[in-house]
DNA sequence: CTTTGTTTACGGATTG
DNA sequence: CAATCCGTAAACAAAG
């Protein structure tokens, strides 16, 4: 270690608020996601002054996390079980500090009442979506892939087939993002953008100044959306084989 | 049981 | 000054 003297902050309190600090976490997985014990991980490891009194600042992260609308709670896949959802940033909440630099917030996230209806709506599509997979996984195990074919995520239109696909042509509705129409919704399409993993291991123990976040590049899709869909398409790859890519109505824009 | 998540409330700090 | 942000405590529900 040629830099004994850089340390983080020692037992200093880093001048980062929770948003911050629960920010910087996120944003340094791949995934731009983590589940909340992960958060915490992040924040221990790299920041000493937080390895105390962990009842009180974790009580305070949570908070912050339900409370703030700039934090997303992203419904964990099923294929990842494990305790606690998964966190994101929401998408437009970027200009919310300085500079991209989390270091001063520049004004509070808000959502409006309709902005965060469509996002739990979509959120809520997800977790059906998730319900529905799991339930077909625990009917159908022996037999390889015994999925009536095409019964999956089928547009409403085409929905009169089994009797679950019900509530999965209502997720098909609703989950889908309203940005990105022209955009073919193929399941290649999907899986494609996975976006190049500038740090395949945390870079770790070095980190006294935050790294200045990664420029926000807005014409990359949101970490959330990108994360999203890149989900379904592997649960939907992973459920059927035979899966015409099944072509999404755009977004219909409400009218006002 | 513990962890995760939501919510309300209050006081201090900051900002315009 | 008011509005907003921030940190903290705490009560409680839900889930594993």
């Amino acid at each position: 270690m040629p830099r004994p003297s850089r340390e983080s902050y020692g037992d200093q309190k880093p001048p980062y608020s929770y948003i911050s600090l629960t920010a910087m976490a996120i944003w340094s997985s791949p995934e731009r996601m983590l589940p909340l014990s992960e958060i915490y991980r992040f924040i221990m490891d790299r920041f000493p002054y937080y390895r105390r009194n962990t009842q009180r600042w974790q009580n305070s992260l949570r908070h912050n996390l339900s409370f703030n609308d700039c934090f997303v709670k992203v419904p964990r896949r099923p294929d990842r079980p494990g305790k606690g959802a998964y966190w994101t940033l929401h998408p437009q909440a970027f200009d919310m500090f300085e500079n991209g630099s989390l270091l001063r917030r520049r004004k509070r996230f808000k959502l409006q009442k309709g902005e965060k209806d469509n996002l739990n709506a979509e959120l809520a599509a997800l977790a059906t979506f998730n319900r529905a997979f799991l339930a077909r996984q625990a009917n159908a195990a022996p037999p390889p892939a015994p999925l009536p074919t095409a019964s999956l995520y089928t547009p409403p239109m085409c929905s009169q087939m089994s009797p679950e696909p019900a509530e999965l042509a209502e997720v098909t509705a609703t989950v889908l993002p309203r940005e990105r129409p022209r955009r073919a919704f193929t399941i290649d399409a999907l899986l494609e953008p996975e976006p190049p993993r500038s740090s395949p291991s945390p870079p770790m123990i070095t980190m006294q100044v935050m790294p200045p976040l990664p420029r926000i590049d807005l014409s990359m899709p949101s970490p959330y959306m990108l994360a999203a869909h890149r989900y379904q398409a592997e649960l939907l790859q992973a459920a059927a084989h035979a899966l015409r890519p099944c072509y999404l109505p755009p977004p219909v824009l409400p009218v006002a």
